[in-house]
DNA sequence: GCTACGCTCTTACCGTTGTAGTAGGACGCA
DNA sequence: TGCGTCCTACTACAACGGTAAGAGCGTAGC
């Protein structure tokens, strides 16, 4: 499994490790808001669930506390979720672009953003071809 | 539940009668490739379950079968999916562009799609308006 | 009227996700 | 050295999604 599939949770503690590098559990749990956060023994077991998955790994211990680091990239992770998501609108993109504008989740600014990052990509493709 | 999550064999179900119109199951069913196609009674405890989540309704009645209808809209569930999907990304819209740009499920002609429909959208709104 | 086929309904099972309790080991402080 | 605290490891369980089998009923054709 190259690219395991992450549940939303799973992604919300792989974020913690992105973001703040090796994490113990407890701290990936604290870094739940107050409210609604889950118990530790959940974060506990979704922890053991990536692990199995190959999508984080024990780094090292402090005292007896295990530290955790990722595994995954971010950024193969999004790629996955993407594909996944993709897939619910038949694999097409077009379809997709209309329905977030349609439902104004995309504004002229974030596809203004999109050009740019686009003109950006293809520059650089060709420099460094 | 106005908009109940549909899982993505539910929604290829719900699509079949959104671009069918009223549908029997078999019809349903006979509507996936015939590989990989899944077991007439799986397509009906779909269906069945749809109908528990008021996505869908008991139309009418040919012979002994059920003809199914849906009830919520395509864009609706669309809208709802969109939703989901955004949450994993923290409910931004930039960095989901970003990622669908260098994961390259985005080209520049999809942009310039998405401008087109958005300055369409805007010029509706403002003959609305 | 009888029979066969198709459809309905019910039931079941497995994997995944989210949720958490509990038992027991380790560590540090008094 | 003993007690409380914290962490680990294991176990449990319910909901949901995907899969489908089996029993039984109605209808249509003969």
């Amino acid at each position: 499994m190259a690219l395991p599939k992450l549940s939303k949770l799973e992604l919300q503690i792989m974020e913690v490790l992105w973001n703040n590098g090796p994490t113990a559990i407890r701290d990936i749990q604290e870094s739940f808001g107050a409210k609604g956060r889950p118990a530790y023994t959940t974060v506990q077991t979704m922890v053991y669930r990536l692990e199995t998955k190959k999508a984080l790994r024990r780094a090292r211990k402090i005292g007896n506390a295990h530290i955790f680091e990722a595994v995954i990239s971010r950024d193969a992770a999004k790629a996955r979720l993407v594909d996944e998501f993709l897939s619910m609108f038949g694999g097409r993109m077009q379809p997709v672009m209309a329905q977030l504008i349609e439902a104004g989740n995309l504004s002229s600014k974030d596809v203004a953003d999109a050009e740019k990052l686009l003109r950006d990509l293809a520059a650089k493709k060709k420099k460094d071809a």
